[in-house]
DNA sequence: GCACAGATGTTGACAAGAGCCACATTCCGC
DNA sequence: GCGGAATGTGGCTCTTGTCAACATCTGTGC
């Protein structure tokens, strides 16, 4: 039943952990967040239900992991992007979105609720940290840290409401969604050129 | 035990839907989404846990509820400020989100869900309308759509992530968030300008 | 080799909620 | 007043989260 290659004996599993959150993605990407079952999870990675607790503290833990390892795929591919510029970066962040909604979603619900614990502040700073570095250059430095917030929320927001279908029938089709935001980020590039020259005391 | 004014007598309820509004928005203030219980719902008006039902298709249909309500409230800030121009129509939003962060999510999770559906439509339109209104002076007609799917952009994301306290420090205490929206959108509105080839009166 | 301690998995139980149904009560138009 | 339509009640099933007692496997020290 296991899809892992197994060690030596079929006996306890050999990474339920490992299996419990892959069974618990794809029921994410499969139904959404509350589809996410711990009984679901462990019933496709053929063990009891009440196995996971061994691994997991509980559902939100599952989640939690799953948000991380979201994070950390998005942060990824953000840092891929950055040496070809902001655009770029804006780009990798619409389509990972757009690709995979259920998780980006849970990612931010999440991270909401647990904001203060110290792996989401990594998970969090990271991905700030990759449209600081990628925007912050269109801004004196005393700006830098607006404009990094500025473009994370044109984007962020932009991905929300593709997300959510709300930007009307503008957007549609493949690779649609990427090149609207590129549209929309053009004009945010001005807007940081234009603001730069001039501090908001 | 209810809090609605009785009619005749205390015989059915009254108007048990109300009640069983009124007591899921709280809920929702206190618990949160998944803190929106049919039961505990039905347990607060008074009533057995298979009233619900009769004003209710589920709890979907509820949470459904408070989301249009809430949308209702959100288009009805968002045009009592439009005529003090966009930057209060930002300030609104920014407000909304802030004040009721368990109410504004679920708007946007709901809406991504049921986003063809007729009632949707209405409110999503009116956001988008009270956006379009404020913004698309500040570029050509053929840019305006874009100019207002910009704002709103912008500003959805940035009450998201400030409710998910990624914002950083910068933004904390009363209305600090509405100020730091401002600084933002002053910095949106320079970018529509120099986006827009021909200056727009 | 081997016994033991700890890790891992199983089972059974419990509480809570969603949803459904048959039945009881109340309202309202006639 | 009467009968049908609303509205509310209780009880039932199914699913899930969570826990605790028990069983099984593994690796370590001897």
């Amino acid at each position: 039943m296991s899809t892992l290659p197994r060690r030596k004996t079929a006996y306890h599993h050999g990474d339920l952990r490992a299996a419990l959150v892959q069974a618990a993605a794809a029921l994410l990407d499969e139904r959404g967040v509350q589809g996410v079952t711990l009984r679901e999870a462990a019933r496709r990675a053929g063990v009891s239900h009440g196995a996971p607790y061994r691994h997991f503290l509980g559902r939100e833990a599952l989640l939690t992991e799953l948000a991380r390892e979201g994070f950390a795929r998005l942060v990824a591919a953000l840092d891929a992007a950055a040496p070809r510029g902001g655009r770029e970066v804006a780009r990798a962040y619409i389509h990972f979105a757009l690709a995979q909604p259920h998780r980006f979603r849970l990612m931010f619900e999440l991270a909401a609720g647990a904001g203060r614990e110290a792996g989401w502040r990594d998970a969090l700073q990271g991905t700030a940290r990759a449209f600081a570095g990628a925007f912050s250059g269109l801004a004196e430095a005393r700006d830098a840290q607006r404009a990094a917030v500025a473009a994370w929320s044109l984007v962020h927001g932009l991905a929300q409401l593709m997300l959510d279908g709300h930007v009307g029938g503008a957007v549609s089709g493949e690779g649609a969604g990427e090149r609207f935001a590129d549209e929309v980020l053009g004009a945010l590039r001005f807007s940081l050129r234009a603001h730069a020259p001039r501090p908001v005391a």
